[in-house]
DNA sequence: CGAAACCTTGACTTTAATCAAGGTACGTGG
DNA sequence: CCACGTACCTTGATTAAAGTCAAGGTTTCG
């Protein structure tokens, strides 16, 4: 059932992060399981998730290249698996005692896995699913580096279940958006943005700068 | 508008951060801010909220005490706001260049502030109303000393902010929950949980840890 | 005592979930 | 090569849930 694909790209022992390689679909750790890793992305797509009482999935994050995802303290939190087949790079989560040593590399880790957990909160702040849906497909055009033809790596059950939606919502949603014009679909996976202005007004997470001073006043 | 009452609590300069006293209601900090400092609360509630395009807000989280928030990176990508009178201790965020000194408890905060991050995202996950309130009343059970007669400090419209509903059907939630027996009120603020079973049940975040080994394999 | 802020409840409307049926793309074996 | 199976996506009809609109109640505080 549970099948690696050893990729074998780096031979030697690096003091970064040892590289892993692992297919399409497989677990790379289980809810529950010991947080003796973290992981960073070198490519692929990376999926958390939890199981809830009920049997009803909640995804909390996508990763990709250069995010950092596993960070948890004594167990993991959470399930990760690989939606594509992904390459890693593992590092030794460091025990208390070794704070010092570690230091500055785990700090930025930590920042941005941090990071990464708020992009999932601000998603879930949008109220309908449209706008939801277009929050989603904004963050992923963000980050793609072609702008306009976005890849869509994971199916329209996991967008459901990252956005608390079903699928049938987020097809209807996105058909929708192709039927207005908002976006064009070449095959499921692929979405051409054609109005990033209209999206990102129906995505609606624009604010502007605080506008008062810290409005605090310091004793000592 | 904006008054704070300095506590004047603590007249020592501490290495460990600067205590300071904000009065209920008050701005800790805007949206967008310069994130010059981070923030434990040393007694009161603290809520962080964003607020978004089309003026709804969001909350994406409670502080309690020994909580950390404002850990951002450059700007304060939410608003902090005091719930209650609350008395924090300040910290100053460290640059990049500094990190080294900084280390270990540091390292600590941002663990904490991901936790945080993370009992959001997690609340998020229930699909109705009642699962999503349930266990936004367990979550702060679980926090208070005396289990079973909680304090709740934020209002009915924080609540909806938080959970991503209307105030209304909290309320309407709350008070079914009230009318199965689930819960008593002692006015709005003051839950008596009467069956923790049930509404654990109801909140259904109960998992078994993973039965699998962690099924990966390394390169190198 | 009156005002303001917050909470509760009811009636109605909108939204998304559920139930149900097909459709499409891909891979495997005849 | 084609037939079939599987996994994923789309769409329609119906039902359930939460939002909206509206009113009134309670608490607190000046």
């Amino acid at each position: 059932l549970i099948t690696i694909y050893s990729h074998d790209s780096d031979g030697g022992q690096r003091p970064a992060g040892q590289l892993m390689s692992v297919a399409k679909g497989i677990v790379i750790y289980h809810q529950g399981d010991e947080a003796n890793h973290w992981y960073e992305v070198v490519s692929g797509t990376v999926r958390t998730c939890r199981f809830l009482g009920d049997g009803h999935r909640q995804l909390t994050g996508f990763f990709y290249t250069g995010d950092v995802f596993g960070v948890d303290r004594a167990i993991h939190r959470e399930a990760a698996e690989a939606v594509t087949g992904v390459v890693l790079r593992r590092f030794s989560a460091v025990a208390p005692e070794q704070l010092e040593a570690a230091s500055g590399a785990q700090h930025n880790m930590l920042e941005r896995a941090l990071e990464s957990a708020r992009e999932c909160i601000f998603l879930f702040g949008h109220r309908t699913a449209a706008n939801r849906v277009a929050a989603f497909l904004i963050a992923i055009a963000d980050r793609s580096a072609a702008k306009s033809g976005v890849q869509i790596p994971m199916t329209r059950s996991d967008i459901a279940d990252y956005l608390n939606l079903t699928l049938h919502t987020v097809s209807r949603t996105i058909s929708e958006f192709a039927r207005d014009q908002l976006i064009a679909l070449d095959g499921p996976q692929n979405v051409r943005i054609l109005d990033f202005e209209r999206l990102r007004l129906l995505a609606g997470d624009t604010v502007e700068p605080g506008q008062l001073p810290p409005a605090l006043r310091e004793s000592a």
